[in-house]
DNA sequence: TCCTCCCGCCAATCA
DNA sequence: TGATTGGCGGGAGGA
């Protein structure tokens, strides 16, 4: 199998460019650049580092260093924006890394998380098949009826005693009891369906060490995560509750600590496919988390998800797809590949809050918009249809337009199924 | 100062 | 046995 089944266009870049990464100066784009050129990588070879020349402006060495530019919510809208392609099925991971100028390390976060929400499936070593936004709705009804079965009230204040007990593992490293092997194999079905060429359907019951090691996957722990969503009352949580009802209470802080990590990683991620918002808990000046997608009560069986092309509203504090590559120069060590090739940053803040889904416009008007839309979105999933046709902003960049067609021709599509499967 | 979360080490697992 | 995968926590950036 070829190593990504992107095909090359006039519009694509050039596999070994960044991608996209004329979209990254979506601040001050040239007034209509023409035709689209990919941004050429050159290499200084007297200093034996990467100096990118964008879009044949001045090579530009060591900007300074920014995690906003680094974020696990930037890379995965990076990620999509990359392979949410009418026309892409496989995709490499090797390749994927190197198109978004992140190690592997990064894309393994990107694509588990990606994964436990349906948006792709993994295939084979290195290999992942692209299912897109179409396959969210089925994977949520799923991890819903999951969660529902284990969670025999809907709205049970924790999942402590259920799924989430289930992975409330942290302490237990040395204990592999197998007593509840069961709940284990239907805890872990839904990622291991999607992954089960190494799955052997006559292994035992038993609570194996990969078993145990799957438990505290990041994968996992964005199902559970979601869950919380999907059978609670709750309208938004902080990250520090959803690691208590995780975990379950009385859990030494250090494990606390590292679930409240991986749950902002997820988060950040969950954020950027714009399945849930970051929020002001009411009570309190500690972030939440609020569910975009509401697939809950008195909404039977249906799971609805409300992301592109319709504008949330801002995360309080990243600006997430602002750069759609993550070449940069990273922290502490420097990166001799990657170094430099991050001129892509974008100029002052105050201009690099629109994302790739952002239509050109005042900030505040898009505020403003986007709280109208929200609205106008939780009113009723017939206006959708409404809202992709009506809503169709104009991006001075054409890589954008072309990039917001494809999200108009996924969602487009998932509605549809929505409608057949409403109507069946 | 505390929250957020990037980064990369290294162990587990796979081929 | 080398390659792949990913848990984990240190520690730096940001508010």
């Amino acid at each position: 199998m070829a190593a990504t089944a992107i095909p090359s266009s006039s519009a694509a870049p050039a596999a070994d460019a960044p991608v996209h990464a004329e979209v990254a100066q979506l601040p001050a784009p040239p007034p209509r650049p023409a035709p689209y050129q990919p941004p050429r990588l050159a290499v200084d070879g007297a200093g034996g580092g990467a100096v990118a020349v964008v879009g044949g402006g001045k090579p530009c060495r060591h900007h300074a260093y920014s995690r906003k530019q680094k974020s696990l919510g930037l890379l995965c809208t990076n990620f999509v924006a990359l392979y949410d392609r009418g026309d892409v099925e496989a995709i490499g991971l090797d390749d994927a890394a190197k198109r978004l100028g992140v190690e592997r390390r990064r894309i393994y976060d990107i694509v588990n998380v990606l994964e436990s929400v349906g948006i792709l499936v993994r295939r084979a070593k290195n290999r992942y098949t692209w299912i897109g936004f179409g396959g969210v709705p089925a994977a949520l009804r799923e991890l819903k009826e999951r969660a529902l079965r284990e969670v025999p009230v809907v709205g049970s204040p924790s999942l402590d005693e259920t799924s989430a007990a289930n992975v409330s593992d942290d302490e237990d490293d040395d204990k592999f009891d197998d007593a509840d092997g069961d709940a284990e194999s239907e805890k872990l079905s839904l990622s291991q369906s999607i992954d089960n060429s190494s799955d052997k359907p006559d292994a035992a019951p038993c609570k194996l060490r990969s078993d145990h090691r799957k438990e505290k996957s990041l994968g996992l722990l964005t199902q559970n995560f979601v869950k919380l969503f999907l059978t609670m009352e709750i309208e938004t949580i902080s990250l520090d509750e959803a690691a208590k009802r995780l975990l379950g209470e009385g859990h030494a802080e250090n494990n606390m600590r590292t679930k409240v990590r991986r749950l902002y990683d997820i988060a950040n991620v969950l954020s950027s496919l714009k399945l849930i918002e970051k929020t002001q808990q009411a009570d309190s000046r500690k972030p939440a988390f609020r569910w975009l997608g509401q697939p809950k009560k008195n909404e039977g069986d249906s799971v609805t998800v409300a992301f592109a092309p319709t504008k949330m509203t801002l995360p309080s504090k990243r600006a997430f797809g602002t750069d759609l590559t993550n070449f940069d120069n990273k922290r502490g060590k420097l990166d001799s590949t990657m170094e430099n090739r991050g001129n892509l940053t974008l100029g002052n803040r105050s201009d690099f809050v629109y994302g790739p889904f952002h239509p050109a416009g005042t900030r505040a008007r898009k505020e403003h918009d986007n709280r109208k839309i929200l609205e106008k979105d939780r009113k009723s999933i017939q206006d959708w249809e409404n809202l992709a046709s009506s809503f169709r902003p104009q991006y001075q960049n054409p890589a954008l337009n072309d990039l917001f067609g494809h999200y108009v021709e996924a969602w487009s599509s998932w509605y549809s199924d929505l409608k057949r499967d409403a109507a069946s």
